[in-house]
DNA sequence: GTGAAAGCGCTAACAG
DNA sequence: CTGTTAGCGCTTTCAC
């Protein structure tokens, strides 16, 4: 006595309706040509037989998959810090890909090999789109499948060869102008940043938007550069310190680079925010339990994910956008500033 | 003049080798039943013509996807809270199916709808075999999926019906056990405890471990519920502080919870370690960076996924395992104890 | 409104 | 060792 352990074919359903194949595909797909009695019918069977349409088979005569993936184009400890940046993008992604009814194929891609495993898969349309989610502005991956005609949107204002590309980015220029305001506003002086990498969108934005904004008053510019890690933030302050003694107040591009900061300027016998104020960027958790909590810019990243998602559908729909979806940021005064 | 943009089939590789569809497929599947002349040429006709298989087709005849699912069965906001936990996992899981080149898809489920979107999924044979990373033990969804014979295996130790299934989790038992012997062994009299939720694996199980280890002493319990974040940690380190105001250490089985216990506790007046010693459970990056320092245990995350993928391609080949894989702890020892 | 028939691109016997 | 031949399960004209 064996279960029927084999899943119905859409002839099975066929046969139990009484109908031919075409008649339960139109029912499955919804089509409105069809008799309600008839609809009723094969509706019976489908519930009855629990049966699931085969999506390779679909796939292989729609050429559509309803599946689109997600490259992290980043070394794996990068994409999973604690800085959540990732893992918000992940989260929004998914969101609104389950509302569009598509699935999230994940794809993380360190290495050069990476990239050719992604090419090959997404050229081989095993997806209908890719998403890539790359701070590293110069990633040749996306410029590479927009070659092949895969419909591509970017996380992280694309640069070089892809810099048409649609994308989502936030407002790196708004957030970081609102925060060195601020530090203007409260009367400080001597305002140095410690800016991020010099290869990744998010630092490049960020250091370029302190120097505008300072280029607006008559302050000169004070720059350290740092990776985004906690470390190299308190080496990055070290030096400011020693640069610049008198400084009294940085901007740092990450929350993570402010915390080491933070730690640096302890250890240097400096009070924040009485000697120095100090204002970091991503609103990540950590924010709110540094001592003192920390006065940051925050960042949508949930947001992000989703409106990729969105930009995404749209994309694979035919739609000729080739719109940049900016996000709002906002800062967060604590009492670190 | 169009670009040729129709990706090519077997069947047109075929013919510019001058071959059959046959023998491409063999040589493109590894086959070595075929002459080294022919493959060079039926090798160097796929290259030039830029061939990709084409997933779908595969699919339909070999009934295989060559993708597997990971489910994470939370709400949103716990799967990618700052304990890492998932996104651990995940990258653990993604280098070991990159390793094993097999696609990994996500699922988020946190509604009873996302179940059903899964069953359906994965009943319609769209992967492989299902990954589930659920933290809590009772999830119906591991069993429901076994019992339409899908390949499961399970990340935290399965409860109810599903408790027969391949899974991997850490040894809580033995983390906490050391735990609770370091804090014997340095002397300390009364060890109460800040527990986890105890519809979670983890939460039962290191409370079941703290119990256990005490009973091997002759102290006495001291127990408070939370739930695994910062808050419900300060709150039931109160509560602890109130009901047994002689205590002198407390065993956190969160890191994020002793975050919050640590903060009660300085509000208190208690000085940690000299009055109070606290022990987390996870180790977390922050857990490095609380004023003290947080001894902690430390559990290998990504490891857990790299296991469970592992464990998961075996299933799916056929293997019958049902053995539990049961990654060790570690008491790390800093300045809170 | 419904059915018959023709593939989608590939693999896997089975001959030769 | 290579080619021929059947499908895998589904959608989609095209007749009826």
């Amino acid at each position: 006595m064996t279960v029927a352990r084999e899943r119905p074919t859409l002839e099975a359903v066929a046969r139990r309706a009484g109908v031919s194949r075409a008649t339960v595909s139109r029912v499955v797909n919804g089509s409105t040509t069809v008799a309600e009695e008839i609809r009723v019918r094969v509706r019976r069977a489908v519930e009855e037989m629990g049966y699931v349409p085969n999506q390779a088979a679909r796939s292989l005569v729609t050429q559509r998959t309803d599946s689109i993936a997600l490259v992290l184009t980043e070394e794996p400890n990068r994409v999973f810090s604690d800085d959540q940046v990732f893992p918000g993008i992940i989260r929004g992604v998914s969101q609104e890909l389950e509302a569009a009814d598509r699935q999230l194929v994940l794809m993380m891609a360190s290495s050069t090999a990476g990239h050719e495993r992604i090419e090959r898969f997404a050229g081989g349309r095993h997806v209908d789109g890719v998403m890539i989610a790359s701070m590293h502005g110069a990633d040749p991956l996306p410029a590479a499948l927009a070659r092949m005609h895969i419909p591509v949107v970017c996380g992280g204002r694309p640069l070089g060869r892809a810099h048409a590309l649609p994308y989502v980015d936030v407002d790196h220029t708004g957030g970081v102008s609102a925060a060195v305001r601020h530090l203007l506003g409260t009367g400080r002086r001597r305002i140095a940043t410690i800016a991020g990498p010099q290869d990744m969108i998010a630092g490049i934005d960020r250091l370029a938007a302190y120097r505008a904004a300072l280029a607006d008053s008559d302050r000169r510019s004070i720059v350290a550069v740092g990776d985004f890690t906690r470390e190299s933030g308190a080496v990055a302050m070290r030096q400011l310190l020693a640069d610049d003694p008198q400084l009294d107040a940085v901007f740092v591009a990450s929350d993570l680079m402010a915390h080491g900061a933070l730690r640096t300027l302890r250890e240097a016998g400096r009070r924040v925010p009485d000697d120095v104020a100090v204002v970091g960027f991503d609103d990540i958790e950590m924010a709110r339990f540094t001592d003192p909590p920390l006065t940051t810019v925050r960042q949508p990243i949930v947001e992000i994910g989703r409106q990729l998602a969105r930009l995404m559908v749209r994309v694979i729909a035919g739609e000729q956008v080739e719109s940049a979806v900016l996000l709002p940021t906002e800062l967060v005064v604590r009492d670190s500033s």
